[in-house]
DNA sequence: CTGGCAATCGCCCGATCGGGCGATAGTCGT
DNA sequence: ACGACTATCGCCCGATCGGGCGATTGCCAG
């Protein structure tokens, strides 16, 4: 058994070698900063981890095969202590929301200063979150919205195909009645008027991805 | 007058200060790389050009205050020999296409590999223009497809607001039936049925950003 | 077991949408 | 001067949309 050596032991998880390169060379300007692994996808990040043990994790949240959250999750369940810093460039507050409920200590747009990302390690490291205003602020925003149910967010899903309300219900198999139920209450948890505003803020809020397929 | 350096001088314009970190290791592992200069954003990207004539400009599309592709336009616009390679997370179409029309030398997306973005600056350097595959791709699906005129991207942006037609019209100060007539020749131009589809194309497209505003 | 929520379906109705068809006037490049 | 493109407007019409109203079933928590 080796004594715990003084520093900040940091495991780095991004798919972008240019991020990673970043992070590293900001992180380790703190002389008791130590990143000890880099992973570029999330299966990597978790053999890293059982192998490294890191102090402190930096996890992007876009990733492909297994995206960030996923991978967070799965972290959290074999090491519930892990310290989990998200890592992203979009401020979508359902992804933040699905983060924190995942169990990240952290979240950090990327465009933060050395400063800022130093002390959301530190802060994590001794057992603090870290949230930053910037983030909280979308978050609250978010906080008092009603949630999509599952099969709601499935009827959302058909809008920017271009299908209309007949389509839908043959799509999804139920009625056109139904189907326009299901809309109404999708504006009106959204407060929008029609689907294409509906469209815009449902990638707003993360809830809808246009890239996907 | 001093003589030419050997190497090759380097600015990197990224509003990401992680982003810039990355760049400057990565490419100062080549010996005769030299980053000479860092900006944050366009002002400061044009200020120091001015002063450290760069053989190559990294520069990155997405922007606060001035974006990538009107920076590019001012960089040429006084310095048309300047060799530049716009950097980017996103694949949409029509960035790439107005960054090349702009004058940009390559493209090149975020998650480039050290040895593809190494050689990418030697080539730009040597004269030639670097396009890789996955974004030639992208602009070749672009290419048969007409071009929305400013007037219908206009229209276009009023759908995300779930803006009706009487009132994109009496937004734009036209009547009810120009309306109709510019959205028929957009949904016509982008191949798509409805506003909903059309809002999915455009922003896939780049056509249509939905965070702005 | 009662109350809330989700999912399902129904009817009615006015407003809106998308498309087919045609038309004029201006600009720009050749 | 001619075609190509753009912006502008018009009419007609069936399909679709969004909303107001109510209803049943099931499930889960209090």
């Amino acid at each position: 058994m080796q004594t715990e050596p003084p520093g900040i032991s940091l495991l780095l998880v991004d798919d972008h070698a240019l991020v990673r390169m970043g992070l590293a060379v900001l992180l380790e300007m703190e002389p008791d900063f130590k990143v000890v692994g880099e992973a570029g996808d999330g299966a990597q990040a978790l053999e890293l981890f059982a192998r490294l043990n890191p102090d402190v994790t930096l996890l992007d949240v876009r990733m492909p095969h297994m995206d960030g959250i996923e991978t967070l999750k799965q972290l959290i369940q074999k090491w519930p202590e892990a310290r989990v810093v998200m890592l992203t460039t979009s401020d979508l507050e359902d992804e933040i929301d699905r983060a924190i409920r995942a169990g990240a200590c952290g979240y950090l747009l990327k465009k933060v200063t050395r400063e800022e990302l130093v002390k959301a390690v530190r802060q994590v490291h001794s057992g603090e979150a870290c949230i930053p205003d910037e983030v909280a602020k979308q978050l609250a925003a978010n906080r008092n919205a009603p949630r999509l149910s599952e099969r709601e967010r499935e009827v959302l899903a058909m809008l920017p195909r271009g299908l209309t309300n007949p389509d839908i219900a043959k799509a999804l198999g139920i009625s056109l009645n139904t189907t326009k139920t299901h809309l109404r209450t999708i504006f009106s948890k959204l407060d929008v008027v029609d689907r294409s505003e509906a469209i815009n803020v449902a990638v707003q809020r993360g809830i809808l991805h246009l890239n996907e397929q």
